[in-house]
DNA sequence: TTCGTATATATGGATATGCATATATTGAAG
DNA sequence: CTTCAATATATGCATATCCATATATACGAA
């Protein structure tokens, strides 16, 4: 079970951070998808998103060629409570952040 | 103006978590109470209460040969409602500090 | 083979902590 | 009043550790 100061830490980066409340948001997201939104590089994404996979706030799910990444399924209220509480602090920022992902040309397909 | 990628990053450390959820709980504690509740050395404690004041998470006040620190003024609804949150998912932790303190001899007065 | 994703390695930079020391306040002794 | 000691807190320095990132490479599906 994650402990308070593990999530915190893993919000602390701003590419975590970012990709967690979008995911949050948009319930899935493949690497591509991350990558065109936070204009971050492919291992970089990858990176962080493995940390948040072994911390089990994010899960991992294979389609084909992608990997979509979702909400950890035994995440505690609590930890929806602050990306809640997270998503209204960083309005401003996600919304670049979801439209640069509604631009996004061949978009996978979810199944 | 204080920013969620900061605010986790000040609340990614135990000393600097526990210390910012004990003074949102009782109000105000000096330098030396919260090494009692926490049981870590002074250069620590003051170390990580000096972070936290220059992110504006935290005031301080000096009354007589004690230095109070309290909630910054200006910290967004945001930020405590994150405090709050973890407060509830770190009660147990929590309890065991505020014991320590109830059971600390000669704390100082307030005023 | 190509596309999407993961990981190994190296490196630079940040961070935490201990120890010693400095500063500030208070009170007591002279 | 001045000096000294005790108490409370802050900070400079050295060090160890952790973290983020880039580059290169590997893996897995189509």
């Amino acid at each position: 079970m994650i402990e308070p100061v593990q999530l915190f830490k893993c919000l602390s980066d701003e590419t975590r951070l970012h990709a967690t409340l979008l995911i949050y948001m948009e319930h899935e997201l493949c690497v591509c998808e991350l990558m065109e939104a936070l204009g971050d590089s492919q291992p970089k994404i990858s990176r962080h998103l493995a940390q948040l996979r072994n911390c089990g706030i994010l899960n991992d799910a294979r389609r084909g060629q992608w990997v979509f990444y979702s909400l950890g399924k035994s995440l505690p209220d609590w930890a929806k409570e602050i990306l809640e509480t997270a998503c209204k602090a960083n309005k401003d920022a996600l919304q670049v952040f979801r439209k640069k992902l509604a631009a996004m040309k061949s978009r996978p397909q979810c199944c």
